[in-house]
Parts: C-alpha cells; sequence; structure tokens
DNA sequence: GACCAGGCCGAGC
DNA sequence: GCTCGGCATGGT
C-alpha cells in the first residue's frame, strides 16, 4: 500500500499521543496495536512512538502538514514556559510535556463539537465514525475522509438521526448548509469574540461549542471551553464552587491567551483523577 | 430506573 | 437580560 506508507517522516519532540488522540479534543483516531491511525484531509496517517520512546515515526503526512496539526512551534513552546510557572497548573504542565493542543480542520471540529454537545466521548466517536462511513470518501484501510459540508447538507433527517445524532441532526444539517453556503465562514485568524459571534450563528452551537471550535480548529488561543468537567478543575484551583460566567472571567484573568492549553491540561488532569478514584486533586493543588 | 455525558434551544419571566 | 424544561441515545 504505497500511498499509505508514503510520507514517512520522524517528529523530534514530546507527543504523548493517547492523550493527545484520545483526550476530548479529535474523536477519530484509533489505535491499531502500537500506532493510531486516523485522516488527515483525504489522507490516512499513522502515528507510531519510536522503540526509544522519544519520537514518533508517521507515515501518510508530509511534515509541514504534522507540525501545524501537533502546533509543534515556537508560540506553544513559549505558551508551555508559561504556564509550568503557574503554581497550580506547573506540575501537571511539567508531568504532561506530550498533551498538545490540536490544529484540526474547521468543518470537522465543527461537526464534531456540535455532536459533543450534551453527550460523552465513546457516543461521540461512535456517531462520527457512522457518519464518515455513511457519507464520507472510503480511504485505504477501511477509513473514511470526513464528509464535506455540502454532503451532509444534503443528507435526510431521519438518515443523520439513524447514526446516533437524535435531537441534533436537524441542527448538524442545517449548520453544514450554512457552512456550505458560506453564509458563515470558518476561518482562522479572527479575534476570539468575533470567531464566537460568527459561529452561534450555526444552529446547535452555542457559547460552549463555539470555544471548542475556535481552540481547536480556529487558533484563538484564549478561548477557555467550559463544560462540566472544567468547572469542577476550576473550583479546586479558585478554592471555591464558580459559576460558568465566573470561571471564564477567572481564566482570563489568571492564564490570559494562554487559556486554551490551560483548559486542556485541566480537563487531562480532572478526568484522568475522575477515572481513578481517590486522585481527582490536581497535581499540585494545596491541600486542603 | 435514575443519572450522566466536552449543551443548546425556545418559552416564560 | 435571566432561568428552566426538554431533548436522543447509550453506558453505569
Amino acid at each position: 500500500m504505497g500511498r499509505l506508507l508514503a510520507g514517512s517522516v520522524r517528529l523530534h519532540a514530546p507527543l504523548d499521543l493517547a492523550s493527545t488522540l484520545h483526550g476530548g479534543q479529535a474523536f477519530r483516531w484509533r489505535r491499531e496495536g502500537g500506532a493510531w491511525q486516523g485522516v488527515l484531509g483525504a489522507r490516512v496517517v499513522e502515528l507510531r512512538p519510536t522503540s526509544d520512546g522519544l519520537g514518533i515515526d508517521t507515515k501518510g503526512a508530509t511534515r509541514r502538514a504534522l507540525e501545524s496539526y501537533f502546533r509543534l512551534e515556537p508560540a506553544d513552546a513559549a505558551r508551555r514556559a508559561r504556564l509550568a510557572k503557574d503554581p497550580y497548573l506547573g506540575p501537571t504542565v511539567a508531568a504532561n510535556p506530550g498533551l498538545r493542543l490540536l490544529r484540526q480542520e474547521p468543518w470537522e471540529a465543527t461537526a464534531a463539537f456540535l455532536t459533543s454537545a450534551n453527550n460523552n466521548v465513546l457516543r461521540i466517536e461512535g456517531i462520527l465514525q457512522r457518519v464518515a462511513e455513511r457519507w464520507g470518501t472510503p480511504l485505504e484501510g477501511a477509513h473514511h475522509a470526513f464528509p464535506d459540508a455540502e454532503t451532509l447538507g444534503r443528507a435526510r433527517e431521519q438518515d443523520l438521526r439513524a447514526v446516533g445524532l437524535g435531537y441534533r441532526a436537524p441542527f448538524l444539517r442545517e449548520t453544514a448548509r450554512l457552512v456550505a453556503k458560506g453564509d458563515v465562514a470558518l476561518e482562522r485568524g479572527a479575534p476570539l469574540e468575533d470567531a464566537r459571534e460568527e459561529l452561534q450563528k450555526l444552529p446547535g452551537v452555542g457559547p460552549k461549542v463555539a470555544d471548542c471550535i475556535a481552540l481547536f480548529a480556529l487558533d484563538c488561543d484564549d478561548a477557555f471551553p467550559i463544560d462540566r468537567w472544567i468547572l469542577r478543575a476550576v473550583a479546586q484551583v479558585a478554592g471555591r464552587e464558580l459559576a460558568p460566567r465566573e470561571a471564564a472571567a477567572f481564566a482570563r484573568d489568571r492564564w490570559g491567551g494562554d487559556a486554551g492549553l490551560a483548559q486542556q491540561f485541566l480537563f487531562h488532569a480532572v478526568r484522568l483523577g475522575a477515572s481513578a478514584p481517590g486522585t481527582s486533586r490536581l497535581v499540585g493543588a494545596p491541600q486542603r
């Protein structure tokens, strides 16, 4: 399978594939033995840690594409260094050098996080897989490209419901139509407030989903998506319960333009804690 | 059989 | 402006 093997690239950077690709940012990567397989654009990509554990061997994508997707860039390193000095977040940052923010394709991220509303990660993954299998272009290895907005805008609502979208089916369909028509632009480079306003024109996209799209696809590094998990994590940092609006202000004050990456560390830490009873406290949080 | 999941929408104040 | 109920679905 020459196409899958093409573009072999070795990355030398701390890159924890499990926490990054399976940590609530992206939903279409699959672990195959010791490797992770997914789709970037129209190409199947395979990622495998090197035997020394210090790098990643990749197939199917260019170095440029991978460095963009995993944000292997100076600005990210600087962000990490600043967060490492945060008294609460520092130990978590130091303990997880390979946890990264992703720069995903905007339309797929929009569809994915619209699907994520009031849903859980396992179901989101299943739904998006079925959407890709049903409407996406087949690729090698039983993978599929994610269907474009025009295609999903033409899908029948009952078919979208049948893959598990439930009441989100008409939202996804109408959102796809608006994006396909160009009525709503999914473009990088706009300030967070502008991106949020534009994204929330889409049905099924509210403040939280808009922040996820802005952070994980549109380069809004100050976006701070607040879900139930993050609210719990921020409460730990702040030492008291906060309303979502207060939590947003807290994050803005404390982490500013680094809030998005801070959020990913918080999400990782608090979810890890939830799956390991007795360790829910953030690494480095004060004893109370 | 509740309750929860990376919430949003529309109705009623 | 705000709060609140409803909502598809599948797993604990």
